[in-house]
DNA sequence: CTCTCGATGCGCT
DNA sequence: GCGCATCGAGAGA
């Protein structure tokens, strides 16, 4: 299957984040493949979204985000989760999609493993639980999705219109804009697609 | 099923 | 010090 090019990151990031559903997201570790069809992501769109790690200013450890697309931005969070983002747009303009939840296609066995013994969705239906499953953790940082050896993403099967659903995104803090701007997308009835919290969730 | 709450590291104010 | 782009255990219904 052929990798995603570093033109198809270089667009609008709502764009890209639209298109990453179904694309399947494959982790190389130890010679073992692991992978996973994207099922949900997030856009954070630049120094204007309040939501951004971005919307402050260029930081250590946003910076990978003002940098060339095509780019794994992976931060670490709660003080103890992971969780990776596509960099989008071209260098300069802060902007990323987050990769919230994907279905597992290979390499299961040792996402149980890295998950604890958990199977089904819990394996991967969530942002720090599928780095959990990839072993995805900030040693991946500015990792190349186009021409690195440990992280990409191929094209798999692409969601039709019909099939992608939007509403505002999960666990954000913000102005309103960015508490109720539908940028976060996912595949519509899909099983692996995370739990909506009811509570802790500011919409 | 729903909801609450604690864990825990670190970048930023 | 504060507050997080979260998760999972535990309680209650």
């Amino acid at each position: 299957m052929a990798r995603l090019a570093r033109d198809f990151y270089a667009r609008e990031t709502l764009t890209v984040a639209r298109d990453l559903l179904g694309q399947r997201l494959v982790r190389l570790v130890r010679g073992q493949e692991l992978a996973g069809r994207i099922v949900e992501v997030e856009a954070y769109i630049g120094q204007g979204d309040a939501a951004c790690h971005a919307s402050r200013g260029r930081t250590a450890r946003n910076a990978v985000m003002f940098g060339p697309p095509g780019v794994a931005y992976v931060y670490f969070v709660y003080g103890m989760h992971h969780c990776v983002n596509a960099v989008t747009e071209p260098a300069g303009r802060a902007a990323a999609v987050l990769i919230r939840a994907i279905e597992p296609l290979v390499g299961l066995d040792v996402m149980r493993r890295n998950r604890m013994g958990r199977t089904g969705v819990e394996l991967t239906n969530g942002p720090a639980k599928l780095c959990y499953a990839l072993e995805i953790e900030r040693d991946l940082n500015g990792a190349d999705l186009v021409s690195g050896q440990a992280l990409w993403i191929e094209r798999d099967r692409p969601v039709p219109d019909a099939d992608v659903a939007r509403g505002p995104r999960v666990g954000v803090r913000g102005d309103e804009r960015a508490l109720t701007a539908p940028w976060r997308l996912w595949v519509r009835e899909h099983p692996y697609v995370s739990r909506a919290r009811t509570t802790g969730r500011r919409m």
